[in-house]
DNA sequence: TTATTATATCGCAATATTACGATATATAGT
DNA sequence: ACTATATATCGTAATATTGCGATATAATAA
């Protein structure tokens, strides 16, 4: 008991929830956002930033890296984050496709 | 300690974040699938689609109607729900919203 | 080599989520 | 009134997430 039961559902909707799962975090959206304002950023700059440790800002980091949404370039002592554009679209089209359903313009039964 | 910094972070980030985290569970997007397809159904359609447990699936439905994307209409014993196509449209402006901030078309750093 | 800077990872405590049995509530049918 | 049906809520165990200090790693600077 506990943990969510990936097994009885789809493929589809096990990709669809981990990816909106990795982006279900204020810091995570802010991260993106000033990622996306200053076209790239280190991972200090985000501690300055947000105000969040260290070790936090690395660990949000990691889980945007996971779904492939940000990549990282190591430059000398730091690591610099920006966008994987070709990702981001990807989840863009994904979401669209989930959202583009046609919804029904009458009320409940 | 554990708890997200919610005051940290502004209005749009958390509300964004509420929003992804209420979709972000494969039990919910099926619901909303299925909802869609059928255009409605109650609690114990859900229960026998998706086999997970009647308290289960109840608890899902409460995070949907918390964000206002699915609403309940009593009908005899049961509750009919069906989305808010209000709430639905309002939701997918902000993805749109936050997804359609321009990228770069350009490596890092 | 030693110090500095930047990041990642480990370990842990606090908190949140997930799932479900048991139970409460409420309506419809007999 | 009694029974069946449908849902919501409570309580609880298992698991996951969040945040951070401490520490490890790795590259540059002095």
């Amino acid at each position: 008991m506990g943990a969510t039961k990936k097994d009885i559902f789809n493929e589809e909707q096990n990709r669809l929830a981990t990816v909106l799962k990795a982006l279900a975090h204020p810091a995570r959206i802010a991260i993106l956002q000033y990622i996306i304002k200053q076209d790239a950023c280190i991972c200090n700059d985000l501690v300055q930033e947000l105000g969040l440790a260290q070790a936090t800002i690395s660990q949000h980091l990691k889980e945007l890296k996971n779904i492939g949404i940000i990549k990282g370039n190591i430059e000398g002592t730091s690591v610099c984050y920006c966008i994987d554009e070709k990702a981001w679209k990807q989840i863009k089209i994904e979401l669209n496709h989930f959202f583009s359903d046609t919804i029904k313009t009458e009320e409940c039964c």
